[in-house]
DNA sequence: GCGACGATGGGCT
DNA sequence: GCCCATCGTCGCA
């Protein structure tokens, strides 16, 4: 396990509009059972602060939303629609609640595990949701405020493949039609696009 | 391929 | 009580 690969905390403690964008493209780990489970992030959005009303730190600081205050680089990890778990990243400046939500990542390491739970369906399928591949990585609660620079937690983040402009798409982040304007239209989730052409040889 | 809808539980007003 | 940063399955094309 290659310690050098993995992205260090001064990565995250910068915009989350930056640190959502560059995690395209990277690694993101899971150590289980003594074998890695893995994949190419695709999908991310980002959450920048109280004053953005699709952040959970809108409503300022609760016992769920600590951690988004906290130092970054850290795991936010909460439940949502009574039985699925959502993977964060922490962002910016410790007190500074950001985060970038991971959304999707494309498989390509440990495939066989995630395969024989998901008969049937394709590969590109497996964890194209955010609660879809927590489920894969078996990422659950127990998981938030874990550092994930470090491999010593068995979820981390390495460097992967850079991904250039033309093959990124900014967009609305999703799930959000409740929340007013500006915040439910800027375009704060970035997409891989055709990640299959990308990493297909892996 | 696409739209409707039910499942299911913690956090917050 | 009400609100979800969702998913899988169903029906239909």
């Amino acid at each position: 396990m290659t310690t050098e690969m993995i992205i260090n905390q001064e990565f995250y403690r910068r915009d989350p509009l930056q640190v959502a964008r560059d995690l395209l493209g990277c690694r993101l780990v899971r150590a289980l059972n003594g074998k890695r489970i893995a994949g190419y992030i695709t999908e991310t959005e980002a959450y920048d602060g109280e004053e953005d009303l699709a952040c959970h730190a809108r409503a300022g600081r609760t016992p769920r939303t600590a951690v988004m205050y906290g130092p970054p680089g850290h795991a936010y990890v909460y439940f949502t629609y009574g039985m699925h778990w959502l993977l964060n990243c922490v962002t910016g400046a410790e007190g500074y609640a950001a985060a970038v939500l991971v959304r999707a990542i494309y498989p390509v390491e440990g495939i066989e595990a995630i395969a024989a739970r998901r008969p049937g369906v394709a590969r590109a399928r497996w964890c194209d949701g955010p609660a879809k591949l927590c489920r894969a990585l078996e990422i659950d609660g127990q998981y938030n405020g874990m550092a994930l620079f470090s491999a010593s937690n068995d979820l981390w983040i390495e460097k992967g493949t850079r991904v250039p402009d033309e093959l990124v798409s900014a967009t609305a982040r999703v799930g959000i039609d409740r929340v007013p304007e500006p915040w439910r239209s800027i375009p704060w989730r970035f997409v891989v696009r055709e990640p299959h052409r990308l990493w297909t040889a892996e």
